[in-house]
RNA sequence: GUGGUUGUAGCUCAGUUGGUUAGAGCGCCAGAUUGUGGCUCUGGAGGUCGCCGGUUCGAGCCCGGUCUCCCACCCCA
C-alpha cells in the first residue's frame, strides 16, 4: 500500500477552496431565488431502494444507474447457475445512487403525504450519480438544484418555475433561452401521421433536426418504421417559423383534429399569458422539436440554454401528471425545474462571470513572534471573532517573511504585527498588504479599521 | 454501450532515425535580506517516463494488452 498513486473514480471531481467558493456563490443565488418564491427545503439520502429508481428512466436510464452491492454475505443463499445476469444483480444489489432529484420527490410525497401540505413547493439541492461515460458538461458526479411544485394543476405553477430560472440566470449574469413546448403537442403530432405509438421515435428523431439536419432526420425516422406518408405530414411541422403566437396558431391548424393536440397549445397559450406581466429577460421561445425528457413529462416541458456557450441544456423541466401514482397516490400532478449547477459553473468560468475576488480566507492575520507574544493575540483574537471579522493567528513563530508570503498568497489583506514592543505601547502594527500601509493602531482602532474596508 | 484520442517532475509541456547519468518553464524549499509579502539573483529537493507483457545487445520512443484522460455518438444537467 506504500507509494499508492492518490487518484479518484472516474467522472468525479475534487473542488478547492476556490472553486467551492464560486460553487457556493453559484448554490446561494439559487437557493435565494428558491427561497424567496416560497420554496421549502428537504433533502432525501444518496441511496434508494433500487426498485424506487428502476423503470423511471427508461431503458437507457436503467443502464446508468449506479447500483450497490448489497453488504455482508451477499451470495447467501443465491445460485447463480441458470440465472440471468439482471436476475442476479437484482439479488446482489437493492440499492442505487439517486439518478436525479424528482423521481426520490414523489417517493417521498408519497411517503409523507400525512405531514405534506399541498400544494407543496419543496427545492432540494444534493449531487447525484450517473454511470454516464464522461465528456464535456457531463459528470458521474454533478449536483442538480430543484424546484417542484406537486398537488396543482395549475399553469401559474409553471409561470412561477420560468420566473425562478430568470431571475436565477439574469443575478448570474448568464444570457439565457428558455425552449417551451408541450408533451401534449407532441402527442398530437403523432395523432396527426397516424402512427401515435411512434411518438418517442419521432419526438427522439425530430429533437435532433437542429444538429443533424433535416434529411438526417427523415432516414432516422424511416429506420425507425415511421410510414413515408408520415415523413411527408412531417414536413410542414418543421416549416413553422416567426413568433410563439404565430407558430401556435399555424400548428393549431395542422393539427386541428387533434384533442391532444389543441389543448398543448391551449395550455402554451396560457402560459406565454401568464409569463406577459413577469417581464422576463430571457428570451423563451416555443419550440416543437424540444422532445426532452420523455419518461414521465406529461405536459409542459422546459428547457435552458447558455446563449453564450456550447455546452448543452443548464436547466430542465416539466410536467408530470403521474409519477407519484407508481408509489400509490394518484391523481396529484406536479411540475418541476432542475438547474445543472456544475454546467452553469463551467458556463460562468469559460464566460468569465464570476465577480472577482470572492473573499475565501481571512481579513486579517497575526504574525507569530513566540509564545508570549501569541498569548495576546489571542485575546485579541476573540474580541475580533465576537466583533464579526474573521481573523487568524499565523501556528508557527516562523520568519515573517514566510508568515508574509503565505498571507500573500491566501489574499489576507492586514497583517497584525504584535511583538514585545508593539505589546508594551499597546498599540499593534497593522500592515495593510495591498497599499503597503503601515499604521499603528489600538486594539479598538483595528475592528474599526478592517470593517471600513 | 459504440468510435476516436491522451498519458514524461506538484502544474504546463520538450525529449532527434530506439543508444550511457531524461530536460525546460512555472510552483515548492533555502539563501542573498537575523522584524516586513509581490520584483530580482543564487542554490536545492523532486521522475521505476500510467501499468503489465513483448521485440531488441539496448525501449520514454517500436508492438500487444490494460487502466486513465479528453472528445464524439447514445442519452442527459
Amino acid at each position: 500500500m506504500s507509494n499508492q498513486k492518490p487518484s479518484i473514480p472516474k467522472g468525479t471531481r475534487d473542488f478547492g477552496p476556490e472553486e467551492m467558493a464560486r460553487r457556493n456563490y453559484i448554490f446561494d443565488t439559487i437557493r435565494g431565488v428558491f427561497k424567496k418564491h416560497g420554496y421549502v427545503p428537504i433533502e432525501t439520502p444518496a441511496m434508494e431502494n433500487l426498485d424506487t429508481l428502476l423503470g423511471k428512466y427508461g431503458e437507457e436510464g436503467d443502464k446508468l444507474l449506479f447500483k450497490i452491492l448489497n453488504s455482508g454475505d451477499f451470495l447467501n443463499g443465491i445460485d447463480p447457475e441458470g440465472m440471468t445476469s439482471g436476475a442476479l444483480s437484482m439479488k446482489l444489489c437493492e440499492k442505487g445512487l439517486r439518478y436525479d432529484l424528482t423521481v426520490p420527490f414523489a417517493r417521498y410525497v408519497v411517503q409523507h403525504q400525512q405531514e405534506v401540505e399541498f400544494p407543496f413547493r419543496r427545492y432540494q439541492i444534493q449531487p447525484v450519480w450517473r454511470a454516464d461515460r464522461p465528456q464535456k458538461g457531463r459528470y458521474r458526479e454533478f449536483y442538480q438544484c430543484d424546484a417542484d411544485v406537486i398537488g396543482s394543476n395549475s399553469l401559474l405553477n409553471e409561470a412561477d418555475l420560468l420566473g425562478i430560472i430568470d431571475t436565477v440566470f439574469s443575478k448570474l449574469n448568464v444570457r439565457a433561452k428558455i425552449k417551451l413546448n408541450n408533451r401534449k403537442i407532441l402527442a398530437g403530432i403523432a395523432d396527426y401521421i397516424g402512427q401515435p405509438e411512434k411518438i418517442t421515435d419521432i419526438t427522439v428523431a425530430i429533437d435532433k433536426i437542429e444538429k443533424i439536419g433535416f434529411d438526417a432526420v427523415n432516414q432516422e425516422l424511416e429506420q425507425k418504421g415511421v410510414s413515408v406518408q408520415g415523413i411527408y405530414k412531417l414536413e410542414p411541422l418543421f416549416a413553422i417559423t416567426g413568433y410563439n403566437q404565430e407558430k401556435l396558431d399555424k400548428l393549431g391548424r395542422i393539427l386541428q383534429h387533434s384533442a391532444t393536440g389543441l389543448k398543448g397549445i391551449d395550455e402554451i397559450k396560457n402560459l406565454l399569458a401568464y409569463l406577459k406581466p413577469l417581464d422576463l429577460k430571457s428570451t423563451v421561445e416555443l419550440d416543437i422539436s424540444l422532445a426532452r425528457g420523455l419518461n414521465y413529462y406529461t405536459g409542459t416541458i422546459i428547457e435552458v440554454k447558455a446563449m453564450d456557450a456550447e455546452i448543452g441544456s443548464i436547466c430542465g423541466g416539466g410536467r408530470y401528471d403521474d409519477l407519484t401514482g407508481i408509489f400509490g397516490l394518484k391523481d396529484i400532478s406536479g411540475v418541476g425545474i432542475s438547474f445543472g449547477a456544475d454546467r452553469i459553473y463551467d458556463v460562468m468560468k469559460h464566460l468569465k462571470l464570476f465577480p472577482g475576488e470572492t473573499d475565501r480566507s481571512s481579513q486579517i492575520m497575526f504574525a507569530n513572534f513566540g509564545e508570549n507574544e501569541a498569548l495576546y493575540c489571542l485575546t485579541l483574537l476573540a474580541k475580533l471573532h465576537a466583533a464579526g471579522v474573521s481573523a487568524e493567528l499565523y501556528p508557527d513563530n516562523a520568519k515573517l517573511k514566510k508568515q508574509l508570503s503565505y498571507a500573500d498568497a491566501r489574499h489576507i489583506q492586514f497583517i497584525v504585527l504584535a511583538g514585545e514592543n508593539e505589546i508594551r505601547e499597546g498599540l499593534l502594527a497593522v500592515k495593510n498588504m495591498v497599499t503597503g500601509e503601515q499604521v499603528k493602531v489600538t486594539p479598538e482602532e483595528l475592528v474599526e479599521l478592517v470593517k471600513s474596508e
